[in-house]
DNA sequence: CGGAGGCCGTTATACGTAAAACCCGAGCAG
DNA sequence: CTGCTCGGGTTTTACGTATAACGGCCTCCG
């Protein structure tokens, strides 16, 4: 319901002049806090005027006065991927049950010049969530001066901010302990090159996982985080001299689509001729054929755990450190190597 | 560079104070239009304060004064798919080139009481770009009193906005062409089961380009926006008494997967014994095997073309009404049906 | 020598809201 | 009768910014 001529958005003052109050009642009563300040006659005669004007505060000046806005910023690397959208989904669960909001900010690869995520948000904010961030990043979101949540990232780089951690360790272990014991010796890492502290620690546990066992060899291929650069580089892995590696461990789902195509592509089935497996579990692993085995890496908690720890930051307590569980999911993408 | 004891953060007010001149001065120097007005040593030392004391711009106080805040909200149904992920890159990248800022608004699918975008969004705004928006989602975006602009939604729904629709019809129409040049006669729509203009239109469509063909029939089964929904559905249609369809035609890339899982199950080829089509050439598209057969419509030019219209209106000119063309890929889930 | 402009700032103000401080009349206890 | 509380409001103020309006001082020209 608005009736102004358009153009011209209804103040509180204007709701107060129909009403016959002052602003601050309006203010009052709108606020919800009029209780034994207002008479209900009065107060249903603001909300009436204020329904009937189509009156919406201004949230510039609701900021500014209150100097918290009750909404967090939330930096991610990049939005094509369902990892983050489900990040994003998980932390605006928890923040609307808490009154907050999010807004997101991708962080721009090559838009422009490297912009100020505080003013590119263009929103007031009360706290930062960072996700997946290189170490250059989050020391310019540092500086903001705000409570700053750290997602997926290397707790070393900010000793002093609360993070929110996924056991990506202990599903590269699982992984590993799953083509191992299926007999597979001569694994092939389909390494994302990507700075960042997931990926760094997939290849640590991996490496350390195949360490353990006598006679198996870990090869790293990297990659560019798309479909078609993880099928050339797994051909490149599938082709090379030598006795022929069974399996491909992936460092997502994506990656192992391209890791499948290439299988094929070189008349390899999956998985009778080569393993592979992906990571994160997203909508793809199920879509592909056969389905993925992949870790389940529940985006949407670490989102919502992300907001949890800023909110406790907020209320001025320590912060935090939380651990988000993996679960490995075997699917048909995985099975014993073919005989030597 | 900060430097204050946490939680107080620097304003003009300290700025100035620091550099030894007015407040004002602070405004004129940063705001850029200081020339002839200030002094280069007094902006350098404006300059030199504010970078000392990590002064950043007070976003709501700005947006007060100003009463405009260069900021766009965009609505989406759903982040998770990758489509709007991409709707909103077009859309940032145009806006970051002219100044301006897009806040995202994913109209949540049950969380909470029906909230109110314009609150909700956290930030305050210059105009409304809303996508695949249904009728009534529409009705009460339009009771904001901001610009609004429409994108892959019905036109009828506000002939009074701008829109920038993509040529879905056309790209069903090219789709079916394919098939029907193909010799396929039994066709299977593989339909999203959502209320909304694009999905109307394909169907319209479709259902258009095959009355145009003797003896060309298709048959519509209905789906939710899942895989498992969509392969549900297409087994179904699949298990049908009577002639089996020889195509599948479904209304994204998400749901062509489902009908691929569907043929494979029932111990089908594709494209052999059976061909599938997409929509949209997500990533997902050239991630399966067989690649997809499918209708690229550019999410980025939907966003883009988005932007471009809402900058339009602000400008105060009248509402244009864009048209982003489509192209179709044959790859290779289509090929002609099996010899009865 | 006086006034008209530049030049380089400063002072003052408004944006819309929330809330602290204040105010007034009525009821009520002492 | 006086002074206090209390309900039901109003007046006032502050948030931080951008900018319009104002004004000293110096120079230059008539």
């Amino acid at each position: 319901m608005r009736s102004d001529p358009a153009g011209a958005r209804a103040t509180s003052r204007d709701v107060a002049r129909a009403a016959g109050v002052s602003q601050a009642t309006v203010s009052l009563v709108l606020g919800e806090k009029w209780h034994g300040r207002v008479s209900e006659p009065t107060a249903e005669a603001v909300r009436a005027a204020a329904e009937q004007l189509g009156y919406r505060p201004n949230l510039a000046a609701r900021s500014l006065r209150l100097g918290r806005t009750r909404t967090a910023l939330l930096v991610v690397p990049a939005l094509t991927s369902e990892f983050f959208a489900r990040v994003y989904a998980g932390a605006a669960r928890v923040a609307a049950d808490n009154g907050f909001g999010v807004v997101l900010y991708p962080s721009p690869e090559g838009v422009g010049p490297a912009q100020d995520p505080f003013t590119s948000a263009r929103a007031a904010l009360d706290g930062v969530i960072a996700s997946s961030m290189a170490a250059d990043a989050l020391a310019a979101l540092q500086d903001g001066g705000l409570p700053l949540v750290m997602l997926d990232s290397d707790p070393a780089d900010s000793a002093a901010a609360a993070t929110v951690n996924p056991e990506v360790a202990d599903g590269m272990r699982q992984i590993a302990g799953h083509l191992l014991s299926l007999g597979h010796r001569r694994l092939v890492h389909v390494a994302a090159a990507v700075d960042s502290w997931t990926f760094r620690e997939r290849a640590r546990s991996l490496a350390e996982a195949v360490r353990g066992v006598p006679g198996a060899v870990v090869h790293t291929e990297p990659t560019a985080l798309e479909v078609e650069a993880a099928r050339a580089a797994a051909e490149r892995a599938l082709s090379r001299p030598g006795p022929r590696p069974t399996a491909l461990v992936c460092d997502d789902d994506l990656l192992a689509a391209g890791a499948c195509k290439a299988a094929r592509r070189l008349g390899l089935r999956v998985p009778e001729d080569v393993s592979v497996t992906g990571f994160d579990d997203l909508t793809l692993a199920t879509a592909l054929e056969p389905e993925l085995t992949t870790v389940r890496l529940s985006a949407e908690q670490v989102g919502a755990g992300g907001m949890h720890a800023l909110l406790t930051a907020l209320e001025g307590r320590p912060p935090t450190s939380a651990t988000i569980p993996v679960t490995l999911f075997p699917r048909a993408s995985t099975a014993a190597p073919p005989p030597a």
